[in-house]
DNA sequence: TTGAAAGCGCTAACAC
DNA sequence: GTGTTAGCGCTTTCAA
């Protein structure tokens, strides 16, 4: 900035003044900076700026999630870019690599870099370590999973009454012996999923056996294996709720693998690519990653704009997508 | 930083020594210091001090996509964090929502921002607007497909040759009726991939009818569209080599929704999930986006280590997954 | 309308 | 071992 200075042959602040468009400089002089700074290839540094600006607001925003390759935590990427582009805002993406240990970490990295918010997913047990954070200044967002030991704006999926509603439609069926696969049991979406099925089996006076709930699966392949031992079980279930995509992709393939899809019923947790393309297509109780990211953007810039706002849970409605595998009957 | 001296009863420096741990305080100092530190929530600022620093780091860097949300594109966003996050640097990460007039926006975006260096799959059609950028320090790095109009550090899949390669194996079935299904022309990869089966044709002397190639597609929908006229066309092929991910699945839903999936031979470029699963399975030349992620991250910084070196192209071999698909023959 | 001086939070270079 | 001074690239404040 000061060479552009120097070969415009003015001062420093003019210069400032005429990149930031700021009113107040004659005509010829703008065009004698915009020359001189097209010249010289100038690109203002935007770090050095925020430094002195008031607000010290660094038009950047951190996100924070479990694995941006799951493609529901890449789509709500997607919807936390397409908000923050908008306003001019850069997005710092980072995944844990399953390492819950990790985030902690992550977010300590965001904030020393100063960005304006953070959006997390949670994983960790407990994020009572954000408390600090916030009272100095981060602010927060929380997507897919409700925070523990911190409040702040939430954005979730209505996982306890979809889940509910979909074990029902089950039930209505005939079904009664129904099967839950679940995920990381630690995690409140896990939780809400499997009270959603607890409330619809104890509704309807169904009685859950324990072999008949797996809880902890993290991989496609685990959901595989377990799923492959329940169904070859004694007493196998006519029926599998599964809690999650990876899950429910590995159901598809264990079903499959035992040419059992035609028998026995399934309802997924998460929409997957080609769940309508397989036979039977897979019925699934469909979430909007990307509008959930989006809210979570815009309820972290609404916090930006008003600290004193007060914490907000949007509830974001899912949808249950019959193709099929949930509308199996049980056998005779 | 200026409080935590205050309340230790030291200077700037000495904080500044302790918290970068440099050697040559004395441990009571040290204590004394941390101690001030941990009261006050001290976070340190590292935009402000990348501002000081010697070379100008900001240790982060950015990466320009097309689509996040586009698993490949995904898992190669998770390859560039997995090794920056390794050197404490974070990545920014932008998706262009197909608009390529905003690929030379969000550089310029990163560039004010002073990232250390950028990854780029390129979408728009020239990148010469690059050259200025690096001249003035800019270091850059190219994922998926060269550049255009500029040279530098290329990590890229062998796309024609593993083209070949696939469409060879139709040809050895018998196939002669084959169509070639592919993505956005002006695209590198695009060309290369359809390059690729001109060249296997044309070794065995098979023609290409012009309505037996379909380019420019760029959704499932589109894919599945198109490809559906195809087989509903008077003479349709008995193969088909769809050269990316989104048009592979159109073509699985299109040969699904016409009961032809048994009948018409498909190899698809891009691996996807469930392919497996499919009856048949859908053969395909499968990248390994993960990897190409890595090593565009080391060669950004190995260039970012060594500003000298020559500029690399690494090709990152493909492989060939027979599945069933592929290995349908044509009817007598 | 323009510019000079001070300073954002931190570190390099050099004292002490 | 520890502190002082200057300054990274920019914006704020205030004076001309």
């Amino acid at each position: 900035m000061r060479e552009v200075a120097a070969l415009a042959g003015v001062s420093l602040k003019t210069v400032s003044r005429v990149v930031n468009r700021e009113p107040g400089v004659s005509a010829e002089l703008v065009i004698r900076v915009e020359r001189a700074a097209a010249q010289l290839d100038f690109r203002p540094n935007l770090t050095a700026a925020n430094l002195r600006r008031s607000g010290q607001r660094t038009a950047t925003i951190g996100l924070v999630l479990e694995d941006v390759s799951n493609p529901f935590f890449a789509s709500i990427l997607r919807g936390v870019e397409e908000v923050a582009v908008q306003r001019g805002v850069a997005v710092f993406a980072a995944s844990l690599d399953e390492d819950q240990s990790q985030e902690q970490q992550i977010v300590e990295a965001f904030s020393s870099r100063r960005v304006d918010g953070l959006i997390l997913a949670p994983t960790a047990l407990e994020q009572g370590y954000l408390a600090n954070e916030m009272r100095s200044g981060l602010v927060m967002a929380f997507v897919d999973r409700a925070p523990r030991g911190v409040a702040g704006d939430v954005v979730v999926t209505d996982n306890r009454s979809a889940t509910q509603n979909a074990v029902q439609q089950l039930i209505a069926l005939g079904h009664r012996r129904i099967a839950f696969v679940g995920g990381v049991s630690a995690l409140p979406t896990a939780e809400d999923r499997y009270d959603g099925f607890l409330d619809a089996m104890m509704a309807a006076q169904v009685k859950v056996p324990a072999d008949y709930v797996v809880r902890d699966i993290r991989t496609v392949d685990q959901a595989e294996i377990s799923i492959t031992g329940l169904l070859q079980g004694a007493q196998p279930p006519t029926a599998l709720f599964t809690a999650q995509n990876l899950i429910s992709m590995g159901a598809v393939r264990a079903l499959r693998a035992l040419g059992l899809e035609k028998e026995v019923a399934q309802i997924g947790f998460d929409d997957f690519e080609l769940a309508d393309v397989l036979n039977p297509g897979v019925s699934v109780v469909a979430q909007d990653p990307r509008r959930i990211g989006r809210l979570a953007a815009e309820a972290l810039f609404a916090r930006l704009a008003d600290a004193a706002r007060p914490a907000t849970t949007t509830v974001v409605p899912s949808e249950l997508i019959t193709r099929g595998s949930g509308e199996i009957p049980p056998p005779l």
